[in-house]
DNA sequence: GCTTTTTGTTGACTCGAGTAGATCCCGGTG
DNA sequence: CACCGGGATCTACTCGAGTCAACAAAAAGC
């Protein structure tokens, strides 16, 4: 034991040795870091600094969040970050929530009910402050699994559900459009390509679709199911073609089924937008670097991330659920035969 | 006020309430809960499970993040989680790391030296167990950001970086194979679309294509630098296709400059592979669906998360500093020149 | 010069869970 | 019958930070 007065602590350092470094209390020591709620003179004010800057402390934030009951963290759950959709939403929650000083834990449930489960419990467990849902699919027990403690939005969720928050994008007008722009190049026999939602209830997209047939007086075109993803707009691409009447336009449910759709129209010889012209959904980057270049509907996926994290963070975030729905945009590029 | 002995609380239920609930003390309700360190007799640990049950009780992560020291939560810090590599590489570690138990806190630096360090502090600052870095630039001053306190893996990085773990690819040998792979097809004039790397220094992918034509006996083909997504690639591309020894082979260095390169090449009234062949790096999903589907170098990135992610919470974590470099293999498909 | 008020600082309690050490109770032994 | 072993349980302290009531010291008021 050396008698020196001072010397580094060998572990973390804490409030505590900065105290005695600065020799004050440890409640002034909070007082400096957190600007409050006391006043703390300036002479000491400059003390406590100094220590903090020499000891190198950082308060813990695991201490912090047990006083404050929050731990400064936002949950995502999606069905699969690598998806570029998701991917790029993903993207969008996070830079939202870190402007607000929020951090995300990012979790994927591989369009797995269960895995959701598991994950959403899990991401209460660790007292997020809320979490971002974006399931393709939805199941009424997941008000239980909430509870009433934690604040939660379904994110790009096709149905309104009562007592939750939802941020979506007006499918059925979505759709509408691209379908209507396929109709002003001419088709008249106008196939979709739709992706798998769990409760098996009609999405907007397909009654966009219908509705947009309907109007024009046109009939309704062939229809094949398959996953949101590339393989599953592949697979769906080759049943649309093998249709007996194979359609001159196709809309596909997302983009990156219309990826997989287009490399199954090109395996058949076929060309786009020649013989079978093409539009989708989503508006996400892909769309634009394919070729050729996809016509699609633009979700604005960042202001629905905004959305989605100021109804967890915001100062209205006491207010009751609200459902936020977006429009959406064409963006006209090659695939539907504009040049 | 009802006289009534036991109601359920409202706030957050805690291990008080289970104890009061189930008649017995605090400390038992731990021992049920984490089957330890102390033995419960089975009808006592009866009554106690029923408790949790009945009133739905959850330990609070944050308070055991205090005792323990530890919040089972690694941080990742990406460039960009909407571009398809990192988003794989995310998910990936996502994965690695639930199937510890451990969550992920994603954020993005967006290529921008500041934003990581300061993702880095508040990291360190949240008493994760770990970071992922994957950080397309590297610094030396990383070494006191993370202080000896944090445990931290360097995930494909180009550079060895002592002190640290890094789990990376043989970048060299896989330019390499894939340059070689269009010597095979007879391209004497071979150029390269290269990414920008901070430090300037040269990539293994440079070098690798360098040498592999250096051994062939060919020239050096024409260079062109930008970033390595998509619009870098574009960019590339054009200014590939402007120079005055035209190639008709690129090699990109990454997946996502080769989509760029295409749609640049196309524009140029051009095909692939007729007129220019092109391979690229990284072996995403996106290479799979392309036009024409690209052939490329596919980089390990569920291994190298694995063990990136086992670098951090192994058993092994205490050893000195390791430097795992996996294979990679050439994923032949059609933008080369084959079939 | 002696109250008031203001300003600055501190000790002590709190959040919820982990766990060592003390205590209690029971059957078995000398 | 006093004693001991040992299993089951409880009490009490700990982690690190936020904050309030209490207090000391300096400033202002009369």
């Amino acid at each position: 034991m050396t008698t020196s007065a001072v010397h580094t602590p060998r572990g973390p350092v804490t409030r505590k040795d900065v105290a005695r470094y600065a020799g004050v209390s440890t409640a002034v020591v909070s007082y400096v870091v957190n600007g409050g709620p006391k006043k703390v003179a300036p002479a000491t004010e400059a003390k406590v600094q100094e220590a903090i800057r020499i000891l190198g402390y950082r308060p813990n934030a695991a201490a912090r969040a047990l006083k404050m009951g929050s731990n400064q963290t936002l949950g995502l759950v999606i069905p699969d970050s690598s998806n570029p959709f998701w991917a790029l939403l993903g993207h969008a929650v996070e830079v939202a929530a870190a402007e607000r000083g929020y951090a995300l834990l990012l979790t994927n449930s591989d369009n797995n009910l269960d895995s959701e489960r598991r994950h959403i419990r899990n991401l209460a467990d660790r007292q997020v402050d809320g979490v971002v849902l974006a399931s393709v699919m939805f199941e009424p027990d997941l008000l239980e699994l909430f509870g009433t403690e934690i604040r939660s939005v379904l994110l790009n969720h096709a149905s309104v559900a009562p007592g939750f928050n939802s941020v979506g994008v007006d499918l059925e007008a979505g759709a509408r459009l691209a379908v209507e722009h396929l109709i002003g190049h001419g088709h008249t026999n106008i196939g979709l390509a739709m992706g798998i939602t769990a409760d098996n209830e009609a999405d907007g997209r397909e009654e966009g679709w219908r509705r947009a047939l309907e109007a024009a007086g046109l009939p309704v075109g062939p229809l094949a199911r398959g996953g949101f993803d590339r393989p599953g707009g592949y697979a769906a691409g080759q049943r649309l073609l093998a249709a007996d009447n194979r359609p001159t336009a196709i809309f596909a449910s997302s983009d990156m089924q219309a990826i997989g759709l287009l490399r199954a129209i090109r395996e058949a010889g076929l060309s786009v937008p020649d013989d079978i012209a093409v539009a989708s959904f989503d508006g996400s980057i892909e769309a634009e670097y394919s070729w050729p270049a996809l016509t699609t509907v633009e979700q604005p996926v960042w202001e629905m991330a905004e959305a989605a994290v100021s109804a967890l963070v915001g100062e209205n975030r006491n207010e009751p659920p609200q459902h936020r729905v977006f429009p959406t945009q064409l963006r006209i590029r090659q695939s539907c035969g504009c040049p």
